[in-house]
DNA sequence: GCCAACGTTGGC
DNA sequence: GCCAACGTTGGC
């Protein structure tokens, strides 16, 4: 009996990596480094799994929401920039032997044929609970739920376009 | 560019 | 273990 399958959502800036860069990249993967916050790296280490939706977010975009879709194509391991010292996100702390921060690898699946602002997930009121929608909510990992991936997709122009 | 909200750090 | 200070996020 397979896992269940599960859904997230991932924040990214456009100007540094976005939907479209993801698509474009080699076999449309990317692994998602620099990810530095431990609730975070707790959902990427111990929850996502292969096959796992993921709603890709444009974070301090203008305007900011949902940009397109991408799937979990491999589980958590350990982020190497972590023991860089060169790379902006290098934690003198963190051990080889003891790895701090996790990543997994995801795949591009879709651009969102329509853009959803975080405006229209707001004024959804079948989103109110999400996670994104909260006042102060940070955290650039975030899971979703079933419905509300439904939602998002529907909204988004991907609905039966995916299988995921 | 501002600043509210939040997570982390470190002195005690 | 408290909590003030600090750094970061990210909408606006």
């Amino acid at each position: 009996m397979p896992a269940k399958r599960r859904y997230w959502l991932l924040k990214s800036e456009p100007d540094v990596f976005s939907i479209d860069h993801l698509l474009k990249a080699k076999g449309k993967r990317t692994c998602w480094d620099g990810v530095r916050n431990y609730t975070a790296r707790n959902f990427m280490r111990d929850d996502m799994q292969v096959g796992d939706g993921v709603l890709y977010y444009h974070s301090n975009a203008k305007p900011p929401g949902i940009a397109g879709v991408a799937k979990v194509v491999k589980e958590g391991y350990p982020d190497p920039t972590q023991f860089d010292p060169k790379d902006s996100h290098f934690d003198p702390k963190s051990k080889p032997e003891d790895p701090r921060w996790m990543m997994v690898d995801i795949q591009g699946v879709a651009a969102s044929p329509s853009f959803v602002p975080l405006d229209d997930l707001k004024a959804n009121a079948k989103l109110e609970a999400m996670a994104v929608v909260q006042r102060g909510q940070r955290l650039s990992v975030q899971p979703v739920t079933p419905a509300e991936w439904r939602e998002v997709l529907r909204m988004s122009g991907l609905k039966g376009k995916v299988d995921l």
